[in-house]
DNA sequence: CTAGCTGCAAAGGATTTGCACGACG
DNA sequence: CGTCGTGCAAATCCTTTGCAGCTAG
């Protein structure tokens, strides 16, 4: 009954949402838990862990259980609305809206990611390509490992301390 | 050809000649148990999870035990001997001997992980930089999801036989 | 000697699964 | 109505930790 009211509230909200229209379209069924997921990731355009957007849907729906979010991750992810990503935050795994065209730099001293378009030249083999060294590549994920700009500066500031 | 063989096992014992003076060098005990770990790792050269090793360890300390296969793992990864993978194989983390300039693929058929070299022109971010967006870049991994060559064709015969 | 390593068992933490109930179509 | 999603609890799997005895340097 009150899952009911919740989700007459969220399909007048979403009813427009183009994400769900595809959700329809690929056949998965549309559940509030599921429009309140997926409108988070969406929203946030981030890298949230289960457990963060756990955290999030429980203030929607108090009981939604991991169980929910991670069987709602795993549909999203095969229908190609969300991607998880091969590096993990503190070791959970990380899920972002899926776009392409953008890569991944992992802060070794603060541990945050960063997301980085890189500009490359047109030949450059970390653009899609179909062929490479005999394998089909339908997509390729670069992390980068250093510092992020914040990091950075108080290494620097470190630094300049010390001298 | 036993000229050939007969000199390949004098490159590795070299090879781990040297690296058990690095282990010295950087004040990490060299136990055998230890030796053996780095020397199949060094040996295979491809991506081997710790219950591989750990498996070939056995059959020369019987006794040994995953904890000790994990933390050796972790010291050598912090002295710099052996790289962990981003990606993971069927859940299992992969581990390799350090060396820059590949990448790796991941086949989305059959679970394998190639090494990739990637010709990349000079100015490609996939290369090494310093400074990237204002971050402090030391290190790129790329992680390409595909077909291995193997499954491309499988494939490819499978598309024929249906036509 | 003695700091640090080994091996066992047990803990830990992220993710998955089985199952009963309830909701979507 | 039947299929499929939800939520609970328990299970699973990889990895880490605590600790007692042992070893390399």
């Amino acid at each position: 009954m009150i899952n009911k009211m919740y989700y007459e509230q969220i399909e007048e909200v979403t009813m427009m949402n183009e994400a769900v229209r595809r959700l329809k379209e690929k056949g998965v069924k549309v559940t509030p838990q599921r429009v309140a997921i997926l409108e988070y990731i969406v929203k946030v355009n981030d890298h949230l862990t289960a457990e963060e957007i756990h955290n999030y849907v429980k203030s929607k729906f108090p009981s939604i259980s991991m169980a929910t979010v991670y069987s709602t991750l795993q549909k999203l992810i095969e229908i190609g609305e969300v991607e998880e990503l091969s590096i993990k935050k503190r070791g959970e795994a990380c899920f972002e809206p899926k776009s392409e065209g953008h890569h991944h730099l992992l802060c070794t001293s603060c541990g945050k990611i960063l997301n980085i378009a890189l500009d490359c030249p047109p030949d450059c083999p970390i653009i899609k390509q179909s062929l490479i060294k005999g394998c089909k590549v339908n997509e390729v994920q670069a992390y980068l490992y250093g510092l992020c700009p914040e990091c950075l500066r108080k290494e620097k500031e470190e630094k300049a301390a010390k001298s």
